[in-house]
DNA sequence: TATGAATGAGTTTTCATTCAT
DNA sequence: CATGAATGAAAACTCATTCAT
């Protein structure tokens, strides 16, 4: 009664097979993504990689580009989570250290995105497409904004930060955190340790600066 | 007889032509890059548009690659000369109304140069060979973070500014402008105005946050 | 327990289940024909249309081409005999009215047949197999000539027509029609009453050359 | 100086080598086309029957669709212009054998043409933009109803054809012409003596019922 | 050395048909 | 028998690169 299961899927039982297939392909987009420059992968490439046929990926996306997008995003959902799952508490440690590790999160996240997603600039229709779908999202760089905001808010209003104006932070930490993401990626041998340890003097540097 | 001349070079007489014919066509590829996303880019694009048949860019450069490599390298020269042409002397008029000067310039840079530029990270080896011709150069990003080193010990020196370590300067800047024009090209109507704008909180606490 | 049996053919008990869809997917492809060109047809449209698996067609034929095959033969069936329907007469009117209204008939089917058909011809091996179909059939063109013969000699007999060859009748009938049909599908804005009025000195001169 | 020349062409000298490769094209397409339905005719076909790359097509016509347009117009002149060497002289031989052979040549035009451009109807914008390239042309169909209508006013004004009104005789002739034509592709032998012998009763029926 | 037509591998996409469920 | 996802062989078209002239 029910149609064949692709076999690179046959695993996964009790889901929705259809859907098994959908996010197999989106997976193995994502691997590529990590591997491969955009430009460069095709569709070929995507179900070699899935173990599929190579016309699977229209049964379940319009078309290459929005297998892509779903890639992106999926890509970008998992590492900004995993960014936001280690976000600070207000009252715990010291505001610095806070932010210090907050940094050092952003970093990971910048490293591993930096590559994929500063090379759709060059694609805009994909770039704008990407950033719509993210936008409503509770991952977007907006939402890191206001994330931060709300977080520094709650320190002050626990007396561990002055009463200063904190809207500059943002654009200082993702700025520079994204040109220490763009150095590590220009380095012959990247160091992520010596990388962290920068961080340091440039948070305090920002929150001296807010006084 | 000597061999024939491009039509489109005919002009410059006493200049080594083919060396005339390898400068116009980094030139008309320049004009390209400008317009059209890199991928969009075709050879015979290039050939129609300096007037030239489709054979001719074998001869002064290996393949495509190599020739898109050169106009990048050219346009990095040329906007960074323009940036580098409007670096603040030391001494004049106050030290954050220099560095506020300054950021604007490079957020001029940076706005051009970010859509061609960051479009590279997904094409590694392009990346690579780009940043190892820029990086032997006056003008590279390096050379900048020098050269704003220089002109702040200056002021030090000057006693317009205190003797602070002024190391974090260059990745705070730049990053905060890098943000900015990233956002500027995000944006749904450009603004350059606001954007300047919101350079000077930015400088001001930068410079609050060395002391 | 019997088979499960398509759920868009449900309503037709008594019959026989296996007849009935394969008549639904006749019906639905025949629909098809009059809103698409033949090669645009796709077996997911016959399916979708007939709300139906996509599989389901290759139970019933042996592949697509069967399904067309039966469609056109159905499609050309119903339109013929409809035209048969209204077939004049002897001795009711007159002969001239009668022979006009024939026609009148038979632009109808053209009208409607010819853009389909005509199409087939590009494609001998349908063209073929459909006609050999409708050749041993009650309603197939050579049946139509036959049909006007009968129809003539009556009127002989009856004495209201003279005693002549009316052979070249069919070849000159059809041939005017098909021609008239012809230009109606070129016409930029068809105009079915001027046509028929068209009709009118050709049977005139048809009859007219007969004596 | 001048670029290589594909091989299949080698032969024409003295013509300009892109032009004989865009007419060796159509010729191939038009051999394509007596041998083949329309739609099973594909790019790789034509470049291997013109024994030639398969990009070539692209360097001479927008897309295949140009090319069997340009095919079909030029199968069209070269049949229309068999037919139209043959026309009769108004005042030779007799009127009635004159249309006969008329009607011969149109037979022979239509056997040719018939399957190919009826075909066309299933490809609706093919078919109007063919008929518009061939509309303004000499060998139009509309142009042979003027041609006929001249030449039976001349034999009128030669007393050789009665005062009679002519106009039926386009739509009589050609019909009668198409169907004997569609006999043709029918019959399981085709026998083109057969053909022509039926031709004289037609004639001469049309030509009795002009008086 | 310049020309620019020819080359042909490679791309995305469609769709009739199969077959495990 | 019905289902409908998977298959994979095409198809049209592009474009960096070559090379006879």
């Amino acid at each position: 009664m029910s149609p064949r299961r692709a076999k690179a899927v046959g695993g996964r039982v009790g889901d929705d097979p259809a859907a098994a297939l959908r996010a197999h392909l989106i997976d193995v987009t994502e691997g590529l993504l990590s591997r491969l420059p955009i430009a460069a992968i095709t569709t070929r490439d995507i179900a070699r990689a899935a173990e599929v046929s190579d016309g699977v990926l229209y049964n379940y996306f319009e078309d290459k580009t929005a297998l892509i997008l779903a890639a992106l995003v999926s890509r970008y959902r998992r590492l900004a989570g995993r960014f936001y799952a280690t976000f600070p508490v207000a009252g715990s440690a010291t505001v610095e250290d806070n932010i210090v590790a907050l940094a050092d999160g952003l970093l990971d996240l910048m490293v591993d995105v930096l590559p994929t997603f500063a090379g759709l600039l060059t694609e805009p229709i994909l770039f704008h497409r990407l950033f719509a779908e993210i936008h409503s999202d509770e991952l977007s760089p907006q939402y890191m904004e206001a994330r931060l905001g709300e977080y520094l808010r709650e320190e002050q209003r626990l007396g561990r930060l002055g009463p200063v104006d904190t809207s500059p932070v943002g654009t200082l930490l993702m700025g520079s955190v994204a040109v220490m993401a763009l150095g590590s990626h220009l380095a012959p041998i990247p160091d992520r340790g010596a990388l962290s340890a920068k961080l340091t003097p440039i948070v305090a540097t920002i929150l001296r600066g807010l006084e």
